[in-house]
DNA sequence: GACTGGACGGAATAAATATTCTATTCTCAA
DNA sequence: TTGAGAATAGAATATTTATTCCGTCCAGTC
């Protein structure tokens, strides 16, 4: 039997497979070769297909791409497959190596240093992915919105709220006026109350969903103040009530989501509305 | 009979499918709805798992999957399934180069985007450099001291608000006793007057530094109460109060500094003494 | 409160799947 | 040319798969 190779380690990524078989291509029996420039010119297919999907396709038999994958130290077809798969996934470039650099820093040899580790490449997922999910016209008409809002309205509560506490912060620095939602209780309603179609709010919160929020956000629509929010999935309660909303997913670590991107968000549009407002002044003197 | 909507065009692509589904939501049944959350929510999930596998993630039968496809005109679940393959295949251009495209039309929306992308190019940078500037050993030294303090303070001003704001948020949920300092102006002082040395105390302030806070920091290390502080320089005035201290620089643009390295930093430093904690009150049982 | 129609859960089923096995073919050296 | 060993094709097999079907449940209506 001449068939799994013990010695050499099993690649664990698509990148080390695909170097693998280029540095044995030249030694591999015809088929198997036939296979190998096949899977490198159609990685794709090699994800999505069936076995005799791709067999025909490559035109050799189902079996053949067994004994291909078990010559590279997979246990079936199957298992290879599944590298294929994963670089659809995470088709994020620079991603890995930065996950790689972390994972042979200090860090990694004490007990907190893999939470630290954990922390840090979620933010980092949450930002490969925010660029993606976020897009330029929405984030333009959002801006649009808040810039011409006479107040704006912070609603937010639990895990979002230190969102818009930055933003509080930041609008108080770049003389924007905002009014904080939720704070101190009772006298939410009467804030809201003042709030009028002039006016603009945004609106973040995460599942599980404060129905607080989600109610003022409804309260505040009703009232034809645009709303603005920023929320973790299209079927967010909140979306309904928006006349713009993002969805942003963050990773997360130990159950724990990532801020990051939240946090990235809303600094560029705070800082976009509060640019946008400074060039609508300058218009008018 | 109720079931295909020969009337309506089935969607071809993903965007469109994704339209029908938000449109449609509020008529769907409630485990439709389920179903639908989730493959919007997990689209690569739909994309690679099997319908058992499926239906076990978002809590349904697998029959449900087929009738969810049904019921938008597909014919069963794996022709839905296609769909979300397709979008695998043709990634949707990213941010960039759908700002990219943009950039040739309108000036306006250009300077919005390019805001949006130096904060997530600044949170990345800060990101990157978090690794190198905390060192491992003192992040196990911090969390041993706020893992042993029977109440954790939470000291923090402006910016850094809602660093703490987060940990509050954490530390709540995983039922370690802390108390925020600073929120309402005038108890403070009786707050303070109640930490000991059985206790701990965690500051964040970055420069400008907020001298109440300082003060603040002062005042618990006079009382022997052990500080832990994050900030950004090492000739910080918190740092001659602390037993413990880290610098962190973040990254800024626009002037804003990025609070993502900060972030990431106050959520492995909650988890991480939670988890302490929890292994501690373990071996006492 | 009974009736009706849709929604649902779960078992039954038929198709499709990856893998294994074996006879045959090919390769290369003596 | 012949013999030995690997490589291959193709059928057989044991899973796994999506789908169908039917009894039950639930909400809304008269």
């Amino acid at each position: 039997m001449a068939e799994t190779d013990n010695s050499i380690e099993i690649p664990q990524d698509f990148d080390s497979l695909k170097a693998t078989i280029l540095e044995r291509k030249a030694q591999l029996p015809k088929r198997l070769r036939q296979v190998a420039a096949y899977a490198l010119d159609h990685p794709d297919e090699i994800a999505f297909g069936t076995a005799a999907s791709i067999a025909t396709a490559a035109d050799v038999q189902p079996s053949t791409l067994v004994r291909f994958a078990q010559h590279f130290g997979f246990e079936g077809f199957s298992s290879l497959q599944l590298i294929f798969r994963a670089r659809l996934r995470e088709r994020t470039p620079g991603y890995d190596e930065r996950l790689r650099a972390l994972s042979g820093n200090d860090h990694s040899k004490l007990e907190s240093g893999s939470i630290f580790n954990g922390f840090v490449a979620a933010a980092h997922r949450s930002l490969d992915n925010i660029a993606s999910s976020v897009e330029p016209e929405a984030f333009e008409r959002a801006v649009n919105i808040l810039a011409g809002a006479e107040t704006i309205y912070l609603v937010a509560k639990r895990r979002s709220y230190p969102i818009s506490g930055y933003m509080a912060y930041a609008f108080g620095k770049l003389r924007v006026r905002y009014q904080m939602v939720g704070t101190a209780a009772g006298i939410d309603d009467d804030i809201l109350a003042m709030a009028g179609p002039k006016d603009a709010a945004f609106a973040v919160s995460f599942s599980p969903y404060a129905s607080e929020s989600v109610n003022q956000a409804k309260l505040l629509a009703s009232r034809k103040v645009p709303v603005v929010s920023l929320t973790d999935s299209a079927f967010s309660p909140l979306a309904e009530s928006s006349r713009v909303w993002f969805e942003l997913v963050e990773a997360d670590h130990a159950g724990f989501r990532s801020l990051s991107a939240s946090m990235a968000f809303a600094m560029a549009l705070t800082v976009a509305v509060a640019e946008k407002r400074r060039r609508n002044a300058r218009e008018y003197e």
